[in-house]
DNA sequence: ATGCCAAGAAAGTCTTGA
């Protein structure tokens, strides 16, 4: 079962690269973020007619997430618990079928939480702390589970090109990697880090100063995996190549491979 | 210290992103 996360910074402008990098890669599950698109205006036809059954949870302008899927897909549900006035659309849960086990996907946009320090990133914490008791009672179940997504989270230097620049952004401060910490220590592994020891792997480059000629790069888009995911995991990777083309995302597709 | 870019909503630039 092939699992991928790729932040898409706007369904609407990004559909013909979507379908060109799904008919590529060949991912049973792509989990997006940032599709900025209510549910009524996603492209859903496109995705359907490669074969993916689509499930959106989306808002007007910002935010969105979606799961496409080959394989079925059951008890789909959506919104972080814990604050019942959270309107932001950030998460979507589902079960994939997959042929050998079922497994829990949670697809996440985690806020950003700049500027600090203000309102933005008190939402920010009280999202990763809501984050942290949701995936507890997800463990609970002793099940294959895999959290993705735009996490906007630098876990450690090597996962910057200038981690110096990052010092009191809000996808670095301590506080901010310490509610990351707090996450993987309920006993999730990083896909990404434990196939990939050597620092210098990225999932974005701004647009901005040319980051991405310059390989400015950071890595905030994570697969986190339960103990029962983890002994499923083959293989995994960073479909680098996509930031190269025309009109990209300022994020690129990050995959794994669960024998599931 | 700030703009550098880009998408969306909307018809002005402004908000948001990271």
């Amino acid at each position: 079962m092939k699992i991928a996360t790729f932040n898409i910074n706007g369904i609407k402008a990004r559909t013909q690269a979507l379908l060109d990098w799904l008919a590529e890669a060949q991912p049973d599950v792509a989990c997006l973020q940032e599709i900025k698109s209510v549910d009524e205006a996603f492209p859903r036809d496109a995705f359907e007619a490669l074969g993916y059954t689509v499930e959106t949870h989306g808002m007007k302008a910002f935010n969105g997430v979606a799961i496409l899927s080959k394989l079925p897909l059951e008890d789909v549900t959506r919104c972080l618990p814990g604050d019942d006035a959270d309107e932001q659309a950030r998460w979507i849960e589902a079960t994939v079928i997959g042929p050998k086990h079922p497994v829990r996907i949670c697809g996440l946009y985690l806020p950003n939480g700049n500027p600090t320090p203000g309102p933005k990133y008190d939402y920010k914490l009280a999202w990763m702390q809501r984050m942290l008791s949701r995936t507890r009672t997800l463990l609970a179940d002793e099940q294959a589970l895999v959290l993705c997504g735009d996490y906007n989270i630098i876990p450690q230097a090597e996962d910057a090109a200038n981690p110096h620049n990052w010092l009191t952004d809000a996808l670095y401060l301590p506080q901010s990697r310490q509610a990351y910490q707090r996450l993987l220590n309920l006993g999730l592994t990083d896909a990404i880090r434990a196939q990939n020891p050597a620092s210098g792997t990225y999932t974005y480059w701004d647009f901005q100063a040319g980051a991405w000629e310059r390989n400015n790069g950071i890595r905030i888009d994570h697969l986190l995996l339960s103990p029962q995911a983890a002994d499923l995991l083959q293989t995994s990777g960073i479909d680098k190549a996509v930031r190269g083309r025309d009109k990209p995302s300022d994020h690129v597709p990050v995959w794994i491979e669960l024998d599931a």
